[in-house]
DNA sequence: AGGTGCGTTTTCTATCGAAGAAAAACAATA
DNA sequence: TATTGTTTTTCTTCGATAGAAAACGCACCT
């Protein structure tokens, strides 16, 4: 889990992750290619989004310093970028000019690259997720019992540690070590967070500044109309929980309040932990996706106060219909 | 500013700092005195005011390993901080025999050893604070710029900034480089935190688990009153701030809800930064130390509706009332 | 001029060892 | 046996350093 918790108000001009540590490549290109950095892969899929965006056809000229300043970055990185690329085939180099756009710009090759934050943190946050809730872990140990535990490096446990302290789920013993909080996923804590959204949430919609976006909308919708028709797996869990944090956060970005943006985007990140497996009834995914079309409906039609008191209904029954079986795991 | 945002729902048992460096001790203990770690210095206070709670008179035999157990550490730091206790002659070593005290214990020397989260991080943490709302700062630097001007540690400046951006006044840049939120102390800053304020406040007060800490309640109106017969200096502003904290901190402990007090730690600690500077009125002192007596009176009454109606008010006012010579100066 | 190519400087990050503290194990004493 | 005194082991932090990227600046091309 990157070192970047909250994301901006625009996304556009987020900070982008940096990378860690030099693949050296070898396989992936046998030439003695320099090894794009992560910041270059991202800016290279962030360059096809942009050209895509501008509309911009085959033979495009792209000039080096407009793209530094669209990305806020200096030279070096925006040629590797584009090196990359040329890698790749989208773009060709033309001696002493520069770079021209071969053809037009496809599938925009999933941004999701803006979002690996460092693979290696993030592997072990989710392992000591599982180990915590199957309770193979202790409820006290030391940094180095996790190294040797996960076989991970000192200064990763040490990231994840910090993060997992700030979430309030683990805690720095006075002396050596830390210890997880006792009711890491009780029905106390799910409870807490419940009532705490509860109040937050149908809040936001009703703030001053508030703003649908509405290309957001019926991207949105589109995709939750898209996820009901899937016949349900298990597999599309993870899918459905990113949606469904999208919705929420997303939501909480149109309040234009920034800090009930963080408490949002905080209670995400939370549950991303509590309910690193997953166990939503397919009646339950059914019901919340409708719910939250019926908040999408009531904020377009500009009835926010409905939408409030729909957001309010929806935490409420998420809150019940969690499932019986495994008191860990709850949808929303 | 130290690593540790959140403190425990139960102060008790809550982590210490630990020390990050040896003063090698010399000035302060001409012998060859093995110079405490933080975190023996902190057991030391804290074992003081254990005695005081448990009423233990002179001759005390204080073991070990109870004192082990009361704080959750090993013998090792015990015995160091017993040793500065007997430094102090607060307490006597005899032979083979452990530790006796020697008086009784009086004013318990300041916990507040417990809050001076690292002074190198809080020191810088002020010092761009400063040099921020003063515009010595540009709205772009790199760590190491801000290294050299403040003549602080790598290590440290990466702290502060780290911290900086989880309260969203700073972020990082894609490449190299981080820059200030250019609102760091804009209006709308302001109106936000009141407004996401306004909503969480109110609701901790009405949350089912609510329970008043009676006895901090009247700890805390007659800090209220003896701060109210003080003349108002202007130096009395930072006591005033942290009372203030406290006061919607403890509140929303009472809570119970972790979530909540989360937040509220969480804007407290943004008020912290905001307002390095405060610029409090006296008649808006006055009156709100008026307000949260009020607040307590209703709430000591069992009346929590009424509370919750007088915390709503008292933020809106705070919120109306803030200077109107200098932007970034909010009292609550 | 506007832009690219390329070398130089600066900034950042990762890693490793050493030293400081804490924990744990052991020995000694009342 | 319950505590304290001492030693050993383990954990954590701090500092130095090297190597990778990014920022910068200058020459060159069109």
């Amino acid at each position: 889990m990157g070192r970047r918790i909250h994301r901006d108000m625009n996304e556009t001009d987020s900070a982008m992750q940096r990378g860690k540590k030099q693949v050296t490549a070898s396989a992936s290109t046998p030439r003695g290619a320099p090894a794009p950095s992560r910041l270059q892969a991202e800016l290279a899929g962030r360059i096809l989004h942009l050209l895509k965006a501008q509309g911009a056809g085959p033979g495009h000229h792209l000039v080096e310093h407009d793209l530094c300043q669209a990305f806020g970055v200096s030279r070096t990185p925006i040629r590797g970028a584009l090196k990359l690329l040329a890698q790749q085939g989208a773009v060709e180099s033309r001696a002493n000019r520069g770079f021209v756009l071969l053809g037009s710009v496809k599938a925009a090759p999933q941004i999701e690259a803006a979002n690996i934050q460092d693979e290696e943190d993030k592997q072990l946050f989710v392992a000591i997720a599982e180990a915590r809730n199957l309770g193979r872990l202790p409820t006290q140990c030391t940094q180095q019992e996790l190294v040797r535990m996960f076989g991970a490096k000192l200064a990763t446990v040490g990231r994840v540690l910090r993060q997992l302290s700030e979430m309030g789920l683990v805690e720095r013993k006075p002396g050596n070590g830390w210890s997880f909080i006792a009711s890491i996923d009780s029905a106390a804590a799910q409870a807490e967070s419940y009532a705490f959204r509860q109040i937050l949430e149908p809040a936001v919609l009703l703030q001053p500044g508030f703003e649908l976006d509405r290309a957001w909308a019926q991207a949105c919708r589109a995709r939750h109309i898209a996820f009901k028709r899937k016949p349900w797996r298990p597999t599309l869990a993870v899918e459905f929980f990113e949606m469904n944090s999208d919705f929420h956060e997303q939501l909480a970005r149109c309040s234009g309040n920034r800090y009930m943006l963080g408490a949002v985007q905080r209670q995400n990140q939370l549950r991303s932990f509590l309910n690193y497996h997953w166990d939503y009834g397919v009646e339950r995914v059914q019901s919340s996706i409708t719910e939250h079309m019926a908040i999408l409906d009531a904020l377009e039609a500009g009835d926010r106060d409905t939408a409030a008191e729909l957001m309010r209904g929806h935490l409420t029954s998420s809150k019940r219909a969690r499932s019986p079986k495994r008191g860990k795991s709850f949808a929303a």
